[in-house]
RNA sequence: CGCGGGGUGGAGCAGUCAGGUAGCUCGUCGGGCUCAUAACCCGGAGGUCGUAGGUUCAAAUCCUACCCCCGCAACCA
């Protein structure tokens, strides 16, 4: 019979941009996670993967002149170089255009279209020709005369057969199990969250679209393409070989862990079982949800501008002292916040002065005081063998962190006896040892250098160079890959006599320079603006004299001004421009009170074409900079005439 | 009554599910040591654990109400 068996997979990133750090997160993790229990001797298959449907897909495979597959083609690969250059250890990379994924959706939504889980309704709803959007019934009462507000076209009545999945027949079933599986959902809080959503009731999904073509195809209707949750859910099987290789599927499933990111979780922790009850499959042990790794406490978000390139900073700090930042800075299920501070002062306090600092000084001594050669053990104090305990304990607190996916703790268990150690040194301190000719030297070196050995095994799962480093410099004789994780656990595999040498430092002080004023340039723009589409190449988007012109910007003063009710952004300005008044709905209620703002002349958008905005028409945008500390309104620096033109 | 997270010494957090000496990291002040990457070790100062009630011998922890912050969502023209 063969080993235990450990099935965990990332989600399937989407295939659209770039990915950043907060990807990165989540795979590092289950890349700690899949090397720890590989070296606990478990079979280990460790999937992740690529999504690569959807219309989103389409349209900017479109922009940039490609077809959709070339497009997707190119994404997988860079994505795939990343998992490279950051050492990630999956066995499988499953793309949604692989055939043996399309194949196996189309088996799924057979199958289950068969079994009446899957029915096809005709489904009417709003349409606006301008938008080529759909809206929902509420959506379109919002619009006054349910006229598009964009367009100014009366919305269609539109009626379109799609394909709806029972989620609402699985309900009660879904509750249940929850209930009886405490840990399926973890951490618990994500859990009460999930609950309280299925209570609150399902509502069957529509599970196709024909609004565009690029995903996989109903089987039986071919105008009709799979909704993408469908499809990206169904990798986690179709990977494993499901329905065709009956063999693995059954050697796999059910996964042990599905690591994922807070904001996919009703997909997986509601959408997901369901589907797996309506194949007849168990589901999987474990959903874990763990948080964001937030940007400054701003979530990192492409058009904020302010996402963070994992290459870039593992250029810049050495990819054990990246993944060691993520993994421990933030408890693993709770959010995290990341700031380049914060990862220096980790690195420097945990890495450089204490775990570097540790190997370096024990080896520096081992050389001098000992000739380069790991001494037989000597005389014995209590408190050496107290420090003994410790160090062959760690083994089994760290065990007990990673069995419960708590990475953070485990990796916080490891420094503390690194931190251990070195009052070990100044409590025994060694120097003084060699100079009155103790023999308690040998023990507190011996100690020291197996304390090494420990915490070098120990690191594995988190760490890529750091363990063979320390490995070659302590000269052990066995390679690092063929000493059995128990080993971790026992004392006395450093043997007496082997040639120890010193090496650089393993993780050399970031100096950061000192918080002087800092220049402004190294700073984002003081406005991360997104640059608008079609920018040109060098980025600054230029347009002509004669664009800007087509905005019509006035003075305009503001004569009334109340909030927009059951709103708490909106602010219902009614304005003059002489003789002409407008109505202006405005998103600054956050930062001007209606008194503040009355009175007070501004500068607006003239011709822009008027809006409903929460069901309140708006003409004209008044105008307001932005910054991190909020809006302020642009106004005139001396009083004009209503009305006056800006230019 | 939209959903959720959070308010703990100067900063960032743990502790809250299973009440019982308020802990960690950074910073700061003083001391020690010299093997070491100005590092390491020890000690001090610094906290009404958001507010107000309640339960209890005992509350950061349980209950009730309220205040504030942050995400998401709906509206940010």
């Amino acid at each position: 019979m063969g080993n235990a068996r450990y099935y965990i997979t990332t989600p399937i990133y989407y295939a659209s941009g770039n990915l950043h750090i907060g990807h990165s997160y989540t795979t590092f993790a289950a890349d700690a996670i899949s090397r720890y229990k590989r070296l606990r001797g478990y079979d280990v298959h460790f999937l992740t993967g690529t999504d690569e449907h959807g219309l989103k897909i389409q349209r900017k495979a479109e922009s940039a002149a490609m077809s959709p597959q070339e497009f997707v083609d190119g994404m997988a690969s860079k994505i795939k170089d990343l998992w490279k250059t950051l050492e990630i250890s999956y066995d499988d990379f499953i793309r949604t255009t692989d055939e043996r994924h399309v194949r196996t959706v189309q088996w799924v939504f057979q199958k289950l279209y068969e079994n009446g889980d899957i029915y096809k309704k005709n489904y009417e709803s709003w349409y606006c020709v301008g938008c080529e959007a759909f809206f929902t019934e509420t959506q379109a009462r919002a619009f006054p005369d349910m006229i598009c507000p964009d367009h100014g076209k009366p919305l269609e009545r539109v009626k379109e057969e799609s394909y709806f999945f029972r989620l609402s027949k699985y309900q009660e079933k879904l509750l249940a199990y929850i209930d009886a599986h405490p840990d399926f959902i973890q951490p618990v809080s994500r859990r009460n969250e999930v609950l309280q959503f299925v209570r609150s009731g399902l509502e069957d999904l529509c599970i196709s679209r024909t609004s565009f073509d690029w995903g996989i195809r109903v089987p039986f209707d071919p105008k009709s393409v799979v909704y993408v949750w469908i499809d990206a859910l169904t990798s986690y099987i179709s990977a494993i070989g499901y329905p065709s290789d009956a063999e693995e599927f059954n050697r796999r499933w059910p996964a042990d862990v599905h690591l994922i990111g807070k904001e996919i979780l009703r997909f997986h922790a509601v959408i997901w079982p369901i589907l797996l009850m309506a194949l007849d499959l168990s589901l999987p042990r474990q959903i874990f949800a763990h948080g964001w790794l937030n940007l400054g406490g701003k979530k990192m978000s492409k058009t904020m501008g302010n996402v963070v390139d994992p290459v870039e900073l593992v250029a810049k700090y050495g990819l054990d002292a990246v993944k060691y930042f993520v993994l421990r800075e933030v408890p693993f299920g709770s959010d995290g916040d990341y700031t380049e501070e914060a990862m220096v002062s980790r690195i420097n306090s945990d890495l450089a002065n204490d775990l570097g600092n540790l190997v370096y000084r024990t080896l520096t001594m081992l050389g001098r005081f000992c000739g380069g050669n790991v001494p037989a053990v000597g005389r014995e104090e209590p408190g050496d063998l107290a420090f003994r305990k410790e160090c062959v304990s760690l083994k089994g607190h760290v065990e007990e962190e990673m069995d419960s996916l708590h990475l953070s703790s485990a990796l916080e268990a490891i420094m503390d006896l690194v931190k251990k150690a070195n009052k070990y040194i100044d409590d025994t301190s060694p120097w003084n040892l060699k100079k009155s000719g103790d023999f308690r030297l040998g023990t507190v070196m011996y100690s020291l250098s197996e304390c090494l050995r420990i915490v070098a095994q120990l690191l594995r799962p988190f760490m890529v160079n750091t363990p063979s480093l320390i490995w070659s410099s302590l000269g052990m004789e066995v390679s690092l890959d063929d000493m059995p994780w128990d080993t971790a656990g026992q004392w006395g595999c450093v043997k007496p006599g082997q040639k120890t040498h010193r090496e650089k430092p393993l993780f050399p002080r970031i100096e950061t320079p000192e918080p002087e004023d800092e220049p402004n340039d190294k700073q984002t723009p003081a406005s991360p603006v997104p640059a608008p589409e079609g920018a040109s190449e060098d980025g600054l988007g230029l347009i002509t004299i004669d664009e800007f012109r087509k905005a019509h910007l006035r003075v305009a003063e503001v004569i009334s001004c109340e909030p927009v009710k059951g709103t708490d952004k909106l602010l219902k300005l009614q304005v003059s421009f002489g003789q002409e008044k407008a109505q202006i709905v405005a998103g600054i209620a956050a930062f001007y009170s209606p008194d503040e703002i009355v009175g007070k002349q501004v500068v607006v958008v003239h011709n822009l074409k008027s809006a409903v905005i929460r069901g309140v028409e708006s003409r004209g945008m008044l105008l307001a900079a932005k910054d991190e500390s909020g809006l302020a309104v642009l106004t005139v620096d001396r009083k004009v005439q209503n009305g006056s033109p800006v230019s």
